[in-house]
DNA sequence: CGGTGTCATGACATCGGTGTCATAAACCGA
DNA sequence: TCGGTTTATGACACCGATGTCATGACACCG
């Protein structure tokens, strides 16, 4: 690999006049500039980061921690859609930057977490991303001489600036979205209970219903999935929570599905009783995993979990800290995504009773 | 940020000896070995690698290319399955090397990937692996000075190692299997025929009927999907073929569609036919995209696109040649996929006639 | 025509590690 | 007790950039 050095013995100047050519930080007379511009391209010279790094006590880069690419999908405490958009999302907001990413992954462990960290801090990271699998809290180790860190889809105690998605405020508008499609008898098939999200979007649904004069009904709502990866458990679960449901004397137009992937399912477990979607009853999800959403027949209602607006915001807000802004806020800034209105949810059209 | 002098004068020791303590590369006296730790831990000193890559000419960094993290799964052209499954194999490959990965994404534009190999040989990386977001060929831009590089999902005409699915064989010993439950007449709807996948697998297809003595009857296999992300123009080419299959006098007993995707879709469009999967019709996939294929009710009987191993394999590849090995094949590395048996093809039971 | 800028360029030190070689101290067998 | 080896440590140079400062060549101005 050839260095400055070389080219400046080419072009027969001083490896500072190459530098400056390189970073154009002074002004070069064209013959000189046109002798090392030659002298690069033949010597096929490439600039060394770990050189400049060091000299300049800045490496450009980027930390990102995530459990996103080794954690399967089927993991049931994610919400069903790949966080790796999260990790698209502080692609494009680092676009134009000129910063480089360098993205570790957890492997599922969190315990391999400090030591990542220290390969960032080690490579001089100038900030440092976490990504969480699922929004929940976290807390990650502190370490002596770390950058600005920014938290994506989590929050910890601490007050480190913390991206989330407003869960609350996305169930509560999918149901006033199908509060105006005419329905009034809306159940809600959540995921485990111990997730933030299932909290948040219960009380979104339930916010939902009172600002439209509906009571709320206990018997609607129901836990149908399980944590952990037992599939079968979970199949399970949605079919025992359906089955609840169902049997209601005033039965439910509209079933609301904790994520997209139970919504799939649902599909297939109304079917096996006859049930039509959306002829007979209605279905939406959540997390607009398009794979699914956009792909189920019929098409799936949804809201967009807004991973890629969260990944960009992270972005934005780690480089405003790592150019000095005072980003220390108190509570996790929340992203907001749209409904998604597919044709899995028709307006209710009142038959005669 | 601290540096090894400064953990030197806070040990009373030079430099060097703390080099030595941190590499253990000469042997070290326990009294100042043990001055030396302490030092280092009351500074929380780090070691920087820019120096040491600069010294030692060993970066021990990786760069990986893929389009992976900002290709939607919608686009049709892919196979369904997020080949980001091949990054997390090639994390698994690397993780007793020692080496970190350094990550870029094209972001769905290849005009991108000369400048992403630009700034991974500004690093010095010692290895590069490029991730297709599906099985096809490619072009990549050969640099000056540029390190191994191993292909996975996709090969060149440059012989530059590379690992694929054997999508041949996947299709062959799916259909084999589901001969052996008793079935003759297996329709098959591919992706767009532009696709090596749909190449391969119909000739896998067509091999396991010639081997059971089947005749290939060419009214069963139909292109059943388009290319671009118009899930419209998909569903409404997913119906005619659907149309055009089950028109047929002798009506197939099996439906093997071109990915877990499609399968998902033909089930809706199944029932809106009233015919129940997998009662009256089996459905299987391909990929194995476990979101789908797992969780969809009847779970669905497919083929796994070993993804993580296939990008395992790259990783072990290109570790041999950056130790020199002499990795040149003639041809692509077939990686081989299991048969995931599951509910949507049950066994045929002829019944009265 | 001398003084004063401006422009273009180079010499040199420096960033933080580590390879090489030197050296002092400890050890060991005869 | 002494030469020879091993062990523990340090001095110094070097990797490849770039910041600082110096300098030579012109141009411009009065």
């Amino acid at each position: 690999m050839s260095t400055i050095y070389d080219v400046a013995k080419a072009a027969q100047v001083s490896p500072k006049t190459v530098s400056r050519v390189l970073n154009g930080d002074a002004p070069v007379g064209k013959k000189t500039r046109e002798a090392v511009e030659k002298a690069i391209a033949e010597l096929g010279y490439v600039p060394s980061s770990a050189a400049r790094t060091m000299r300049s006590q800045r490496s450009g880069l980027i930390g990102l921690v995530t459990g996103a690419i080794s954690l399967s999908p089927l993991d049931p405490a994610a919400s069903g859609l790949p966080d790796i958009f999260i990790v698209k999302g502080v692609q494009e907001g680092l676009e134009n930057s000129g910063k480089t990413l360098l993205i570790s992954d957890t492997g599922g462990r969190s315990d391999r977490v400090p030591s990542l960290m220290r390969t960032f801090v080690e490579h001089r990271v100038e900030g440092i991303i976490y990504v969480a699998d699922y929004h929940r809290q976290v807390s990650l180790p502190r370490l002596p001489g770390h950058p600005p860190i920014v938290l994506a889809n989590c929050y910890d105690d601490a007050h480190t600036p913390a991206i989330v998605p407003d869960d609350r405020f996305g169930q509560y508008r999918l149901v006033q979205e199908i509060i105006a499609h005419g329905h009034r008898r809306i159940a809600y098939l959540t995921l485990s209970d111990q997730l933030d999200a299932t909290r948040l979007r219960t009380a979104g649904y339930r916010a939902a219903l009172q600002d439209a004069g509906i009571d709320y009904d206990p018997a609607l709502v129901v836990v149908a999935d399980t944590l952990g990866d037992d599939t079968e458990a979970q199949a399970e679960c949605l079919w025992a929570a359906l089955d609840a449901v169902l049997a209601l004397d005033d039965r439910p137009t509209v079933i609301c599905c904790g994520n997209d992937r139970m919504a799939m399912r649902a599909y297939g477990m109304l079917r096996a009783r006859q049930i039509e979607v959306p002829a007979d009853i209605a279905v939406a999800g959540y997390d607009d995993y398009r794979a699914i959403s956009d792909s189920l027949f019929p098409r799936l209602t949804t809201v967009e979990l807004p991973y890629v607006e969260m990944g960009r915001r992270a972005a934005e807000r780690l480089l405003a800290a790592m150019a000095g802004a005072d980003t220390e806020d108190a509570a996790p800034e929340l992203i907001r995504g749209d409904v998604v209105w597919r044709a899995s949810v028709p307006a209710l059209v009142t038959g005669p009773s």
